[in-house]
DNA sequence: ATAGTTATAGACGACCGGTCTAATCAGTGT
DNA sequence: ACACTGATTAGACCGGTCGTCTATAACTAT
């Protein structure tokens, strides 16, 4: 009990992450099997089990990891000095659409993949969704506040009903862009977006 | 070849098809096993593959039944006598949050449930999910167009991308519903979506 | 009744799933 | 150099997967 926790993410299992991240968020959970990842890791079966409990208990940590990253990069977009609020909202957006677009609109979100595949299978998958996704409304909501304190963006309602809202919007867009493997479901919710948040088109 | 499609719902066939409808709305597509809807249809699994040719094409004739009885329910909502077209829409986005409320949130939208985990798996069963929603959105774009006309609710915007980002709105709070096992997501779905056609809260 | 088609029945094969135990490895203190 | 300990690996294990295949049953039509 040397190390408790003194390299937390140990070189194999964040690689065993990251290569679960890019697969399932592919592929979904339950139509990827362990060997899959494992081989694709360079990482033998047998490994698995010492660094998680479980393929359900795997899925949590790919969440937790996924969400952690998620959310340092919108806080950085959040922040963007010399920018106002509705810019930086905007831009999140617009960097969300980017990162949805890739290789047939495969996407990477795991909220967007996961998130009505997961909820109903695994109770600790469905409560790392639910953390994460709170975050990102929360984080969301506090910049629409500031938005209007500043006076870039004014919206009708309370900035929390509305971030969940503008949230709901773009995961069901991704879902949309997926299904029609084009993006132009993206055109219509920035149009939404603008819109709820009393921006110019 | 005496009867080329005389009874095409046969008994045997729309019970597994129902069945499979009922499952899998519950724990995916991948998740399930052939096996599990066969049981439960009272079929052996010989029988299977004399109905379709794959789980594959399964899932694609599961969509196709699917959306053919939503989209006759969307129409009668949307055609009920003695209402406003902005009632119609209303009650059709109601009677929405009280079809997925049931039983911890677990919903019975098989475009929810399966839309981001099949959409990427099967190009049969992305065509059919393509299918069904452009024929919802198209209706709910006439639909606003009638209001529109009639006076009972205006929208910025062309009546299609309105109809395009309501439904994205709904399909993600759909999906929020299943991570948080709370239907408040629908209620700021309800809120966005009236303010959106330009309704009274 | 009989021939021919349609549907049911379920065993079977090849394979892959997650899980677990036993062996191996690496590193440490002496 | 060596035993000891915990971290890591190897692979067996059992159950379930989809899909196939043959044999039987139920009809239909002549």
């Amino acid at each position: 009990m040397n190390t408790v926790n003194a390299i937390e993410t140990n070189d194999v299992r964040g690689n065993i992450l990251a290569n679960g991240q890019r697969i399932m968020a592919a592929k979904g959970f339950s139509a990827v099997g362990l060997n899959e990842i494992l081989t694709a890791s360079g990482v033998p079966k047998g490994s698995f089990y010492h660094y998680f409990g479980s393929k359900d208990a795997f899925g949590e940590a790919l969440l937790e990891a996924y969400f952690e990253d998620y959310l340092a990069e919108l806080d950085a977009i959040l922040s963007a000095p010399g920018l106002t609020m509705a810019q930086r909202l905007i831009n999140y957006w617009q960097n969300w659409q980017d990162s949805q677009s890739f290789c047939d609109c495969q996407g990477k979100c795991l909220a967007v993949k996961l998130g009505a595949e997961v909820a109903d299978l695994s109770e600790a998958m469905r409560l790392a969704l639910k953390r994460g996704t709170a975050g990102i409304t929360g984080r969301l909501a506090h910049a629409i506040e500031a938005g209007m304190a500043e006076g870039s963006l004014s919206v009708a309602g309370s900035p929390h009903d509305i971030a969940e809202s503008l949230y709901q919007l773009w995961l069901g867009a991704s879902v949309m862009v997926k299904i029609s493997r084009n993006t132009q479901p993206f055109g219509t919710a920035m149009l939404a977006t603008r819109q709820i948040l009393q921006l110019s088109p």
